[in-house]
Parts: C-alpha cells; sequence; structure tokens
DNA sequence: ATATGTGAAAAGTTTCACAGCC
DNA sequence: GGCTGTGAAACTTTTCACATAT
C-alpha cells in the first residue's frame, strides 16, 4: 500500500439490485479506485501518443501489474472490452471518467496559501482532471488580497459565502495542523462534501457526509525510506 | 482504504535466520508501513501534549482503526507494550523511528523547480522528520542561480557530483512527465536508491535497487471525487 | 489465434478472542 | 481490573485457469 493512507475498508454498497443501465457500482476496494485512476493517466498518455486500442497485459505491464488484476478491475464497472480485440482507449477513457466522476467539472476551494497551498493551486493537473479552483483562503491579513494566477486569496472569513454561491464541491486543506480539525468543521458546515487533506493530522470525521482522502507528505517520505532499508531486489 | 498508492506488495523478504540483536523485519506489509508512520505521527503529536503513555485501544481511536490491528502492527517489529499498561510514549517513537529509518539523517535532492518543487522544498514536515535537503535542481536557466531559502538552485548538470558530494540518498521528483523517466535513470546512476515521485507517469524501475513512491496529486483528487459520488454513509 | 470476463483457488489482511502478564 | 501479544477464524484481494467471444 501504497496504499496505502490509512487504510479504509471496502464500499459494502452491495444494494442488491443493479438498477437499469446506469452502472451501479458492486463493491470496490479504494486499491480497485486508486488503480482506476491510473489506468485513466495510461490512457490518456497513450491517446496522446496515437493509440486508439490497449489489451490488459499491455496495460498491466506499463503499470506492474498482473493483467488478470487489470480486467477485474474494470469488471467491477461493466464490459469494456472485446474478446479477442482488447479494449477502445477513447471508450474505455470516458468510461472510467464516468466511473469517476471526471466527466463533469468539480469546484474546489484551497484552504492555506502557505507554500504548498499556493504551489497546489498552480498546480495545472488539477484542471486538466474537471478540478476547477473556486477560490484561495487565508487567514493571514499579510496574504489575503494578493493576487495568485486567476484568484485573489481570500480571507478565510468569506468561506461560507463563496462555498455557497460558487457551488463548492470539495476541498484542499493545506494548512497547519493545528488549525486543519476547525477548518474542516466549517467545511463541512458549508456544505463541502470531500476534503484532500494535506493536513498532518487525522481530520476527526464527526459523523455525517464528510469523506476525507489524506497526503500527508512525511508520511510518503518515510514509507520511502523503510522500502529503500528493506530492499525488496536482492 | 483510501487507499492506496500503486499497491507494491509484501516483501517477502524471508530471508530466514533473524540476526541477533537487530531486529529484522518479518514480511511487513505496505498498509503496516503507512500505518507505523502514522503511528509515529500521533505519537509525536501526543508527546508534545505532554502524554507519556498510550494503550492501543486510545491510538486506534484517534486514527479510526481497530485496536487489535495496531498491536498486530507494532508486533511486526517487537514487543514494545506492557501488558496492563500500554506503551511507552518516548520508546515507542524512538523504536518506530529506528523502524522507519528516520532515527538517521536522509540526505534528499529535490528535483524541479517549479511551483510543486519549491513548496516541497520549503516545506518543514521533512526536516522534522530527518530528511535534509541537500540541493535543489532545475534544466531551465532562467532559475538556476536563483536563491531558494538557504539553496541555490543549481543546473541539472551538476546533478551527479552533487548526489556523490553529498552523500545524496533520496530524491524527489517533481518535473514535468516527459522528463520524468530520464532523470529517474540518471539518479539511480548517480547512486540514489530511493525516490518520491509527484511526476504523474510511472517511472519504469529498470532493474535494480531503486525504489520508488508515487504520489499523483490527481489521483488523489480522482479517489476523493469517487468516495463522495459513491458516499459510505447513509 | 488472441484476449476478455469470471468462477474458483491461493494468498494476504484484518478481526476475534483469549492466554498471559502487569 | 486492564492491556498486550498472538493463534485461529473471518474476510478481502489477487492470481490462476479456462470458457467464451471475435
Amino acid at each position: 500500500m501504497a496504499l496505502e493512507q490509512p487504510t479504509g475498508k471496502n464500499d459494502g454498497q452491495g444494494s442488491g439490485r443493479r438498477n437499469q443501465n446506469v452502472p451501479t457500482p458492486p463493491p470496490v476496494s479504494a486499491a480497485t479506485v486508486t488503480r482506476m485512476a491510473l489506468y485513466l493517466r495510461e490512457l490518456q498518455q497513450l491517446h496522446r501518443s496515437g493509440q486508439v486500442r490497449i489489451q490488459s497485459s499491455v496495460m498491466a505491464k506499463r503499470l506492474g501489474l498482473n493483467d488478470s488484476q487489470v480486467r477485474r478491475d474494470l469488471s467491477c464497472f461493466g464490459q469494456f472490452g472485446q474478446r479477442g480485440i482488447g479494449y477502445s482507449i477513447p471508450s474505455l477513457t470516458k468510461a472510467i471518467q464516468a466511473i469517476l466522476g471526471t466527466d463533469r467539472s468539480w469546484n474546489v476551494v484551497m484552504i492555506g496559501a502557505g507554500n504548498l497551498g499556493r504551489a497546489l493551486a498552480g498546480y495545472r493537473g488539477f484542471n486538466q482532471q474537471n478540478f476547477r479552483l473556486a477560490g484561495i483562503f487565508d487567514s493571514d491579513p499579510e496574504k489575503v488580497g494578493t493576487v495568485l494566477g486567476a484568484l485573489t486569496i481570500r480571507s478565510l472569513q468569506d468561506l461560507e459565502s463563496v462555498v455557497e454561491s460558487e457551488k463548492v464541491d470539495l476541498a484542499i486543506l493545506a494548512v497547519p495542523a493545528n488549525s486543519a480539525t476547525l477548518v474542516a468543521q466549517r467545511l463541512e458546515v458549508a456544505g463541502v462534501t470531500g476534503i484532500l487533506n494535506f493536513a498532518p493530522v487525522t481530520v476527526r470525521t464527526p459523523g455525517s457526509g464528510l469523506t476525507v482522502v489524506d497526503v500527508d507528505l512525511a508520511v510518503e517520505l518515510q514509507r520511502l525510506a523503510f522500502a529503500v532499508i528493506n530492499q525488496k531486489n536482492s
């Protein structure tokens, strides 16, 4: 795992009957979801290089996976391939985007305009995947009013009103550890449904419908250090 | 799971006999390693708040895990607790640091001084966990020579000589996707043993002793979008 | 001939439950 | 009483292997 991030379990959706043609997901593991995003990334790269078809074995090799796993992951969501042929890159791309929800645009706010927040706000990859930055906030009066790319840094006081007026879905939390929980609570109350948390704390998810994905850069380096020390390769 | 970065498998070390008092690791999953880093983070926070002891049940609740899992993870590396009492925060902290390899300092170079590279270079969390930034590189002549915190951005041409003279162990790759593989190869040849890869590509790990941990910010947002759409909470 | 989709087996991970020690 | 460490059970995920389709 990269996992892994804090593991996090199965979906357990198991809601019984599938409805007519919506690809209602069966139980899908978080690991599968992560791999779906990687398949999408590879498909987009293959598309740029002019390819139109791919086989599970080729995808598997590119990502260092077993080909059966690629097919099993995809089969959680439907039948996208053609036997004897493989998968059409354009249609599989669209299918995975629909599965991940990136076939529509998401409005995102960035909280924290420190080093990390400013860098992430400028990161091209977000826009490319249909995430639109609708605002960036900081509590430091010195930063408020500063222009950053197409946006002006706003006061944290404006958070709730912007979340409402811009119909914000998701937030990226790039604030210090000690303010993360409080900001997360405000975000939840304001109606944000998902947080990508870069603060090195476990954001208490109070109960209802708030989903948190954690990315702790120090944790990633520690994973790397461990892996280096305990080398897999002889 | 929040899963996960490209999963990455078990260690499978199973090298037979354990040697005398080195805590030679038994097979340990990547998920366990990630949780070890989270335990360390919590221990450090508890220490700052003056605590000296902790129980597996308390740690589990803080991280949203099962208490048995906490004990099982720790028991992969030794017996750190006292029955009836719990774990000493200072000694468990030291033990986990030794396990993760952060009881000694690691020399790290940053490749890429774009938005993300500059932000990561300024990130406090790295130094706090014993990762020392020994250099930052970019191929853009306009950036070379620019001062960034305590460091001056250097030309990519100097990469190999700095890796050698500064005894660099790890690299953080924050370059565009199209140059990532080439830079990774140079790093490996130069003697770097681990890469934390922020470029949105699978870095081909040519064969020998190079460990790569991937962090793709777009993938993380896609995981979040999926989780929001497929809400677990009723 | 080639490659998907999927039951069934294998492998891995988490949780239970309790013996053992404080 | 309280809490760890760990066998064994339960559960999840991956891989195999092959029927099925082009």
